[in-house]
DNA sequence: CTGTTAGCGCATTCAT
DNA sequence: ATGAATGCGCTAACAG
């Protein structure tokens, strides 16, 4: 029940605490010999050392923080597998919690990262501004945005290159005779809609496309299923595009309901390529986002940042691909 | 960049640490008029107490570890989801950590919620046994396990009644004139998979029924996607059951690529119940575990053991709910 | 190369 | 009801 320490260790082995200590850290040279007689009691003993000493000793937890708006979102799990993966690697713990995109409980969540010595925040898809920031600035923690760019200020980042994803998806709907578009976009106040909104005014405007339309919903199942169920089947697009997989779903679901072949009456698109477009029916055509990589990117840079002296801000952005399937098909 | 800390807070509402200390833990009266100061303090100097100084003096960290096999397999958000909003009702702290099922993975995540302090650990669908248990019982780590039960030991557990969950599967689509059984269960050595086996192997023996065949294969799409693509089509069954909801959706995208009919051909069935379920073409006749509530009940466990005095065993059988959807039909 | 010691921030005796 | 002093387990500065 006793929890064994340094000092038991150092008597087992017949030292002091700070041989143990600079055997365990290999932070100075020890005799062989006694390196020896220490690994030996360490075992003997299966002592193992506490983080949570050392952290308050160092000032530093080696725990990075996450915020994440719902686990239970499909886009989200392999993020934080990625980033798992690559704090793994650098012996960092991770603190996990979802947010469900309410700004208070991220104030609480951070809070409670703060009180536990993080060394640094990962914010996915957040909405969260200015004003904390500065806050963990001074407090020196380090913070990535993931999925999102704050506008204005110095926030290192991750994130894939939406503009261009939706680009080509356009591009690619547009060569294959689609004219006349719907957006069912996500909420409003993420980056993600937005960008993929200036993206799709942009191509809109290049190509001289007068006969479209776009409204911002929300990231969801249901937010496609309810568009689906209450456009006017008499005046179909060429194609319906969701703001992500989980709207295109919903999409073609209620548009089967109501008798829609597609893509034979209308194309549909996803953004994002979660693992089941691949086996949805009809496999959906989407932007592939390089969800695990780009949680591992964001770790990377992290520690990357928390181990350089100075302030660093830089922003990654990674590519997308676009994923030509059976939800779409040539317009005649 | 300097931690704000409680003698900073003394110094500022002019008292000593010790009643600042008494007023953040209410652990002792404090007179009214000082108590003010020093909320004013905490307020003004933005004061967040240090956890980690807390855990060290008092050997308990209020963190929670949580080994999760894959959180990218769509059972588990839903899980952690409930684990985490119970823990943070208790103002718990979340250590998450993927084992990939390896035991050795495994140890080593345990190693590090050790030398995190950890008040108890959950594990999920774990293969972890014995050795390991007991050095966490003799460090006074409460341990509790989610969806599988370690058979000669006393560890609390939650799981769902995949039994009697079963039963009512076979016993619809017995009453529904399926007569021959094929069943793709999941990984061997997994309770799930056993114990879903040994309902399978119970009822084909009470209703004497000969006609049947069990495999262990994987939890995994890929894993019914190739019993699908290599069953023989002129011997088909009434019911190719899957172990759970993923291998059924293999099952039917390698059928449906083979022009058999789903559930005019065959009837398909999972389990688990994971949101898409209901929406996969066709959707799909299951038996839902209470997944969040799985999690949830099992957090709420583990802080009830943790602040018993006693050592406590308890195991909580949650009630299953069969789903009847389109993958299934009567048979003639 | 090794040992002694101070102090990280806090809760908790023990005095008063 | 309040304050002073101790120590949780560790690392780092210092002394040798």
């Amino acid at each position: 029940m006793k929890r064994i320490n340094i000092k038991d260790v150092a008597k087992e082995a017949g030292v002091s605490i700070s041989t143990v200590s600079r055997v365990i850290n290999k932070s100075a040279p020890v005799k062989e010999e006694l390196r020896k007689k220490v690994e030996e009691a360490i075992k003997k003993l299966e002592y193992k050392p506490s983080i949570v000493a050392r952290s308050l000793r160092k000032g530093k937890a080696k725990t990075i923080g996450l915020v994440i708006p719902d686990i239970t979102d499909p886009y989200f799990p392999h993020i934080v597998k990625g980033i798992e993966d690559y704090l793994k690697k650098e012996d960092y713990t991770l603190l996990l919690s979802n947010s469900g995109q309410d700004l208070e409980q991220e104030t609480k969540i951070i809070e409670t990262f703060e009180s536990n010595h993080i060394d640094g925040v990962i914010f996915i898809g957040s909405g969260l501004t200015n004003p904390y920031l500065k806050h963990l600035k001074e407090r020196g923690i380090k913070v990535v945005y993931l999925d999102r760019i704050l506008k204005g200020i110095d926030v290192s980042y991750v994130v894939s290159d939406n503009k261009q994803g939706m680009h080509d998806l356009l591009q690619y709907l547009y060569d294959t005779n689609h004219r006349s578009f719907h957006f069912v976009n996500g909420n409003e106040n993420t980056f993600s809609a937005q960008v993929r909104y200036e993206a799709f005014a942009e191509f809109m405007e290049k190509n001289n496309i007068k006969s479209y339309k776009h409204i911002y919903s929300c990231f969801s199942y249901d937010a496609g299923y309810q568009y689906g169920k209450e456009i006017d089947l008499k005046k179909l697009p060429d194609v319906i595009m969701g703001g992500n997989d989980l709207i295109a779903y919903g999409l073609m679901d209620a548009l089967d309901e109501r008798g829609v072949k597609i893509p034979d009456d209308v194309s549909i698109t996803g953004f994002n390529d979660i693992p089941f477009s691949r086996h949805y029916k009809p496999s959906l055509t989407t932007v592939r986002q390089p969800i695990y990589k780009m949680g591992y990117t964001a770790a990377n840079l992290i520690i990357q940042i928390i181990n350089s002296d100075g302030p660093v801000f830089k922003g990654i952005v990674l590519k997308t691909e676009l994923i030509v399937r059976n939800s779409t098909r040539r317009r005649d």
